[in-house]
DNA sequence: TGCGTTTTAGTATGAGCGTTCTATAATGAC
DNA sequence: GTCATTATAGAACGCTCATACTAAAACGCA
């Protein structure tokens, strides 16, 4: 018994994600997101509190649209293919993308990072999550022999997700396919069981970063 | 045959450094810069102009002071502990750093990567130069069979790229020396040289991640 | 038809921003 | 000692920012 909203919520938000997602929090101004969403400061302060919880709204968007639906898709398929999936989908995409926005999460990440912020334990649960599709991917492979065994499961999880992070700002500064598709290839490789390879899994002790520590 | 200046220029530009290191090229004011440097306003822009070239000059000393002799001095050793080396120091300094700053030529990365910015060439120039630094790692030791040859130098080199990048990342929003030491570890041993490879490096077809184009 | 409630529209506000301006102070040259 | 030149100190400027405020407008219900 009032007077209705003559918009689209779900239509403001993918605005303000798009918003957000292209320049990022502090460069993104209320002006902005006027000027995109096409409502005024009072119906958005009023729908959507103030900038910050509008733009936790985004973020949340972003990522159960975004991240949470390719991680459904591909963790239907076999490992290898669930990891190359992931990443071609990632390479296509950046590739595909004129504005070149890369992920909304890795950008939040490195703004947030030196900030006390509200977004952190978002950002980081976010990265938790992909890992651990990536060594739920590694555990099945090296259970069915198509994923080597000459390293931990979760170093090759982890070597995945840096290899992800690292397609993310590669491809927003140098959005070239040989870089990002070399990249993800040789990751792919690397990931391969090796035909000579024993069955022992070995543990994750670093040697090869760290030689001299016991 | 005028006043002197009453300042350090070098130590000036260290903090200047150390405030956009810290929280990026917007969210440090020029506030914030008369605070850590000590100057007045009028000094500040009297000496290096505005906060743009002080950016400009700051971000040239990271460049040189930070990622030049990193270059420099893992150059010198063999092509696998030039890799090793040049990652190691990269993860010891990101855990030792209790601010997570990261690395600020991939901050400015991300910052710079929408705008339309003079400082694009300077950060896309300085991942090529770590680029070549690990394609001629990558070279020696294909040459001297220590490095795989299963896939093309340039792939290998990319990849070494993408997990630095991708630590950068971790590195501030998950600073665990696990996560950390197991991603690199994982790249480290996906380039030795396996025991039974041939002796002809592949074409880089990229049939890993994109094995349905010819 | 009026009332209570919520949404709109436009404007105002106060803080912070990058930058500039006005003095004043410190030097070397004459 | 005077002058030209440069560096300092601090206030001031114009602008944009996020947000709050004031009315008017649009509904369901009595």
């Amino acid at each position: 018994m009032a007077r209705p909203r003559e918009f689209d919520e779900d239509a403001v938000l993918d605005a303000a994600v798009a918003c957000f997602w292209r320049h990022g929090f502090d460069a993104t101004s209320i002006r902005d997101l006027i000027g995109e969403t096409g409502l005024t400061a009072a119906s958005l302060y009023n729908a959507f509190g103030d900038k910050r919880s509008l733009f936790r709204l985004a973020l949340e968007r972003y990522i159960e649209g975004g991240i949470g639906q390719r991680l459904a898709r591909y963790q239907e398929v076999s490992p290898l293919e669930g990891v190359r999936g992931y990443l071609r989908d990632v390479v296509e995409r950046s590739l595909n993308d004129p504005a070149n926005k890369g992920c909304m999460v890795v950008n939040a990440a490195l703004e947030f990072a030196t900030r006390d912020s509200e977004f952190r334990p978002m950002i980081a649960g976010t990265f938790a999550r992909i890992e651990a599709f990536f060594l739920d991917c590694v555990r099945r492979g090296q259970h069915d022999g198509s994923v080597t065994r000459a390293l931990a499961d979760e170093d090759l999880a982890r070597h995945c997700l840096a290899v992800l992070m690292g397609v993310r700002v590669l491809a927003r500064i140098r959005p070239e396919r040989a870089v990002l598709d070399g990249a993800v290839a040789a990751l792919l490789r690397s990931l391969e069981a090796r035909p000579d390879e024993g069955l022992l899994i070995s543990r994750n002790d670093h040697a090869e970063i760290r030689p001299d520590t016991p």
